[in-house]
RNA sequence: GCCGGUGUGUCGGAAUCGGCAGACGAGACAGACUCAAAAUCUGUUGUCCGCGAGGGCGUGUGGGUUCAAGUCCCACCACCGGCACCA
């Protein structure tokens, strides 16, 4: 058959939309499946193959599942607010609404050009009113439901392009965008409280089918830490001075204390205090440092003794000195320590610059050279002496702690509140309105959306505040508790807030009572099937599935977890190995590829090219194999005969089938086209086939190479469209020939193969094996030591 | 430092309930077709010794278990990803 993608890929693309042949079907009796991509940013740039691969992983599975008889949802949409888009803008004075609109444009041309199943009646963009509603609508549950709070924070911030940034945003205390330095500013920040869904968030994932090493990202992400909270006194005031250790049972080794330089007990005893100056200088200089040089590892240890104030520990009743240092965070735990420098390696390189007592109490190291942090025998220690295994040790002294009052067991996270707002123009106003006399008002939910106003001028105003600040219309407006003048919050939602929950409104996008409709969600959720990039299990995963256990609470969706699954792709690089990049400039544009290949083409290399999971570099010259391997299956329509093909074809048939169905579950898409590729070279051995194989061939290339498949499919006489047509089935008993070709090996080493029927029983495996000439000639002369058969495998005659 | 992963020809990668290492594809070389090139087709292609039959070596390194190890065990090395002064 004449194969001509230029053609045949836009004939039954039209072909697929007018028959509607990927729409998702509300209140089907058949069983769904929803597979999920993780929607683009509509960049500039436009798509690079690297989306393409992307989604090609759920695309193959989705045409699977339809051709198996699932009533498939595989949505698409755009995750379109952000500040790349807003730059363009304030670089070019285009608005970044035409900006948006122009990308999605692009984007959907590009998209639809490579065939992909997607139900285009249900696309969503984060930014459109009807969308963006419901942001808020969410954001105000929150809120109502006290997951929302203000407090103040030091924020990273750029004196040259006036804006606050995220840690991403400032990595090495330079900002991205102008590369000058960044400084700490002290900001109203809105956040919310994750922390609170810690414990879920964490338990969720014995639920959930993803890859383990996703699961060990998200587990590590959330940190959490089991140890003991313990109240140490001041001497001088009587005050508790409470902190947090996973080693409560060597309080009896703690010979000194360090707080945060922002911790409260300083500035409330300012006038106790006798070198409050020396403290301020310190602090002074700790708060001009980043988050960045706070945490720079192996620096020397800083810090200062506060004179005036001594703490008791609770267990000795030992005076020992506090001391404030950076390397304790005000962030984590209380933010004060109990030092034992005989056994932390941080407290140690502090005592020893600080000239304090260092006092073993396990046993095992030599601590005059360094901390010690393995286990032992507790020495030192009061009632704890003698214990040896950590785990009693703990118990006990948290049974001490308890009785006498002074602590108790507690948990910590690593993971912090989420810091949920930006000063930024191109964002999801915050629905909320400040008012002088009821404080922080929500905006009615039926005055919902808040909408983003047109404005002209993008520029964040003075000292990082958002571009809305500056338009009155929108600031001003009447309190909607008590009607009085009141002033809009200006600050926006970050990027993270419409990819959170985006999902859900697949199920039901043009839905406008409700994000989406109870029983829709009921019969759709959770999705099924979940592939995007590694760069997204932390942050992006953890905020929906937060945001998801938040609805389900409210009774707004039928399950908590959003995920059933979750799987990863690996990055494709550059033709020289680095990663695509525009300033790298190996960036490869897949219209390119289709305008030289085709779509066909392109879909089979992505998914051929190596493992899906691992990173893989683009190769121009990789992709003529494809180029040929869809050729050369087109072509095989000439050697369709009335009795072709042979026993052997047949049973390579099922295997191949068998093959191509499994390997497609695991994501194993190369070694999947692989087995069609040998089936065909198989093929033209035999030099032809029957037309039924020929239609198995179609339907098994479908998922990959959908167009040529439905060319074939028509060609070849096939009913309706290859895309709705039944998934090929094996009969396993048809998998094995009848013979098998085993290995026969003396003293290990393969000297002979021998054709042998399956199952072949041992005894007479070997008396074949040894009927071999040149293994009899091995074994001729030579006392057999033992002989091995593994049935279908191999045989093993140790001589001597 | 901690956690996770990977290491196989010239390249992308196959093969892990231990059983013929290098499937499939690319590249390279040789040949056919062509005035020629491209495309296509055929053959060769881990490495070393040998005219050949054949044999030695070979999956990051060193050791071990086994009739048999890319695969299992021990010790290391290198690279990639994540977290990181987390108390």
């Amino acid at each position: 058959m004449k194969y001509d993608f230029r053609s045949i890929e836009p004939k039954w693309q039209k072909k697929w939309e007018e028959a509607g042949a990927f729409r998702a079907v509300d209140n089907s009796d058949k069983k769904k499946f929803y597979a999920l991509v993780e929607f683009p940013y509509p960049s500039g740039a436009g798509m690079h193959v690297g989306h393409i691969k992307a989604f090609s992983s759920m695309e193959v599975v989705s045409r699977k599942r339809r051709m198996q008889g699932y009533n498939v949802l595989f949505p698409i949409g755009f995750d379109a607010y952000g500040l790349p888009t807003e730059n363009y803008a304030i670089k070019t004075g285009i608005h970044p609404r035409e900006v948006t609109d122009r990308n999605i444009v692009k984007f959907t041309s590009q998209l639809k050009r490579v065939g992909f199943s997607f139900d285009w009646d249900r696309v969503v963009d984060t930014t459109e009113e009807g969308f963006y509603r419901w942001t808020q609508w969410i954001f105000l549950k929150m809120f109502e439901n006290g997951l929302v709070f203000r407090d103040q924070a030091l924020v990273n911030y750029c004196p040259s392009c006036k804006v606050v940034l995220s840690n991403e945003d400032s990595q090495g205390g330079k900002c991205d965008i102008c590369h000058s330095d960044i400084v700490q500013k002290s900001k109203t920040v809105w956040y919310l409280r994750i922390t609170e869904y810690a414990d879920r968030l964490l338990s969720g994932l014995d639920e959930v089918d993803y890859l383990p090493n996703i699961k060990q990202q998200q587990i590590n992400w959330i940190g959490k830490s089991t140890g003991a909270f313990v109240n140490f006194t001041v001497k001088e005031t009587g005050e508790k001075l409470r902190i947090y250790t996973t080693r409560c049972d060597t309080l009896f080794g703690v010979t000194f204390m360090v707080i945060a330089p922002e911790h409260p007990i300083i500035e409330a005893n300012r006038d106790r205090i006798t070198n409050i100056k020396a403290l301020d200088a310190y602090r002074e200089v700790c708060a001009k440092k980043t988050e960045f040089e706070r945490t720079q590892l192996n620096k020397e240890k800083t810090g200062v003794r506060i004179e005036g104030l001594t703490a008791v520990n609770p267990v000795s009743g030992k005076e020992i000195p506090i001391y404030i240092s950076d390397y304790v965070m005000m962030g984590y735990g209380t933010g004060a320590i109990m030092a034992v420098p005989a056994h932390d390696e941080r407290d140690y390189a502090f005592a020893k610059k600080f000239g304090i007592d260092i006092i073993e109490v396990i046993k095992g190291g030599d601590i005059s050279q360094e901390a010690y942090t393995g286990d032992g025998e507790m020495v030192n220690s009061g009632f704890l002496n003698g214990y040896t295994n950590k785990k009693d040790s703990i118990a006990r002294m948290l049974t001490y702690l308890k009785e006498q009052g002074v602590g108790e067991m507690g948990v910590q996270y690593k993971m912090k509140d989420w810091a949920f707002n930006r000063q930024r123009y191109w964002g999801e106003p915050i629905p909320i309105v400040h008012c002088r006399y009821c404080g922080m008002v929500p905006v009615p939910y039926e005055e919902l959306p808040l909408r983003l106003p047109r404005v002209e001028n993008f520029e964040p105003g003075e000292g990082g505040e958002s571009p809305l600040a500056k338009i009155d219309s929108f600031v001003n407006c009447k309190c909607p508790k008590c009607g009085r003048d009141a002033k809009r919050e200006t600050d926006t939602m970050p990027q993270w807030a419409g990819s959170s929950w985006y999902y859900l409104r697949y199920i039901d996008p043009h839905n406008s009572k409700a994000l989406a409709d109870p029983e829709k969600l009921k019969y759709w959720m959770p999705v099924d099937w979940y592939n995007g990039g590694m760069e997204h299990v932390t942050r992006h995963m953890i905020y929906s599935r937060f945001w998801h256990k938040f609805l389900y609470d409210i009774g707004a969706v039928p399950c908590s977890e959003p995920y059933a699954k979750r799987t990863a792709q690996g990055l494709i690089l550059g033709p020289d190995g680095e990663k695509m990049s525009k300033s790298r400039g190996n960036v490869v544009d897949p219209n390119d590829v289709i305008d030289v290949y085709g779509a066909d083409v392109l879909r089979t290399y992505v998914l051929f090219m190596g493992d899906y999971a691992s990173a893989a570099p683009w190769n121009d010259s990789s992709i003529k194999g494809c180029k040929r391997f869809l050729d050369r299956l087109a072509d095989l329509t000439d050697l369709i005969r009335e009795n072709g093909g042979s026993p052997k074809l047949e049973t390579s048939f099922h295997k191949t089938v068998k093959k191509v169905s499994d390997d497609i579950e695991e994501l194993k898409f190369n070694t999947a086209i692989a087995a069609m590729m040998a089936l065909i070279n198989e093929i033209y051995e035999v030099g032809s086939l029957t037309r039924e194989q020929m239609m198995t061939l179609a339907r098994l290339l479908s998922p990959f190479a959908p167009h040529l498949a439905e060319e074939l499919w028509e060609t070849l006489g096939g009913e309706g469209l290859c895309a709705l047509a039944e998934w090929p089935t094996w009969d396993e008993t048809k998998t094995v020939d009848s013979t098998v070709e085993v290995a026969v090996q003396i003293n290990g080493k393969v000297r002979a193969t021998v054709e042998l029927p399956v199952d072949c029983p041992k005894e007479k495996a070997i008396a074949l094996a040894k009927a071999d000439a040149r293994i009899a000639g091995q074994i001729e002369g030579k006392t057999v030591v033992k002989e091995i058969s593994v049935p279908n495998k191999i045989v093993n005659i140790v001589v001597r």
